[in-house]
DNA sequence: AGTTGCACCTGGCTGC
DNA sequence: TGCAGCCAGGTGCAAC
């Protein structure tokens, strides 16, 4: 089965970087495979990915049922009978393999976790980069625990609105693009996305993140179009199936590839979709920034 | 306290 | 052709 088409920018050649909508999408292509299965083994090939794996890992995950698999920012949560979440981050290159156990293919040289289910599937996680990681955490604990406790707003869902948007952004003295990337304020944005949202919204990656909001700290037209933008460019990212491209497999086994074209992401040079002025590229934060110096004000 | 910068890691690309 | 060196990025933590 090869989805593979065409590529014609570098950015879809190269670029695959597990954000809200490609976590979102992984976990819809895992829930099928994993809710309402029994580990019945588990395969850890190397103590470590980006920390330690949890004490007795297998063992704990050994028997257990897998009762629901939720998103919360990018991290997958899988809810155990055993009342533990086994929590799953994807870093950066981060993908699961879905097969039959009986007939697993060759072992890639980054498959670093198999999970062999009482359905005769096996799920193997592959991560090159080893930023991804994995914890166990009682129920119970999730909501307060150090990963969870600040995360910010869903994109998703109705929480994230001009209002929410500004409220959060007020006072903050950095720049549009470092904010949306804050996981305590906004969660699940990576570089892509961020990029993206900014050039539809026709915001500076540059300005202030507390011009968002009036004087009277209400809202202003700039926090309502950069809401929507958000949700808008996620909600459209996970209909296209997430942005997988080369290193990132989608959960069955395949290539994620689907029809997305980022419109200024990793396109410097190249004219905006929207004026055809060219796509300049910038550093803040030490990472890539991406825009349209004539729309984006 | 809020913000910035670096380390972690590897594959892929660029330039010599 | 081969190889060294750089770049990408999510997160946590150290340093201002």
């Amino acid at each position: 089965m090869q989805l593979r088409r065409n590529c014609d920018t570098k950015a879809e050649q190269r670029k695959a970087m597990p954000e809200l909508p490609e976590v979102e999408t992984v976990r819809r292509g895992l829930e099928p495979a994993l809710v309402g299965a029994r580990v019945v083994g588990v395969e850890q090939r190397r103590p470590d990915l980006r920390f330690p794996f949890p004490e007795r890992f297998a063992e704990r995950l050994a028997g257990r049922l897998i009762k629901a698999l939720r998103r919360r920012a990018k991290y997958l949560l899988a809810d155990l009978d055993s009342a533990e979440v086994l929590v799953m981050h994807l870093g950066m290159s981060g993908s699961f393999r879905v097969e039959e156990s009986a007939r697993p293919s060759n072992r890639g040289s980054h498959d670093h976790v198999a999970f062999d289910l009482s359905t005769g599937t096996r799920v193997t996680y592959n991560d090159p980069r080893r930023f991804g990681f994995m914890q166990l955490i009682a129920g119970a604990d999730l909501a307060a625990h150090p990963l969870f406790a600040t995360i910010g707003l869903e994109p998703l869902g109705d929480e994230l609105d001009g209002a929410a948007l500004a409220r959060r952004f007020a006072n903050k003295r950095t720049s549009l693009k470092a904010a949306l990337l804050d996981q305590s304020l906004i969660a699940g944005l990576g570089n892509i996305y961020v990029c993206e949202a900014l050039h539809r919204a026709g915001l500076s990656p540059l300005r202030a993140a507390s011009s968002l909001a009036g004087k009277t700290g209400a809202p202003n037209a700039r926090a309502h179009g950069l809401a929507g933008a958000i949700r808008d460019v996620v909600a459209e990212a996970i209909a296209a199936g997430g942005s997988s491209l080369r290193d990132h497999r989608r959960p069955d086994g395949r290539l994620g590839y689907f029809q997305h074209a980022f419109r200024v992401y990793d396109r410097e040079g190249t004219p905006c979709p929207c004026c055809g002025a060219r796509v300049r590229r910038i550093v803040q934060g030490g990472r890539s920034t991406f825009y349209c110096p004539r729309c984006q004000k």
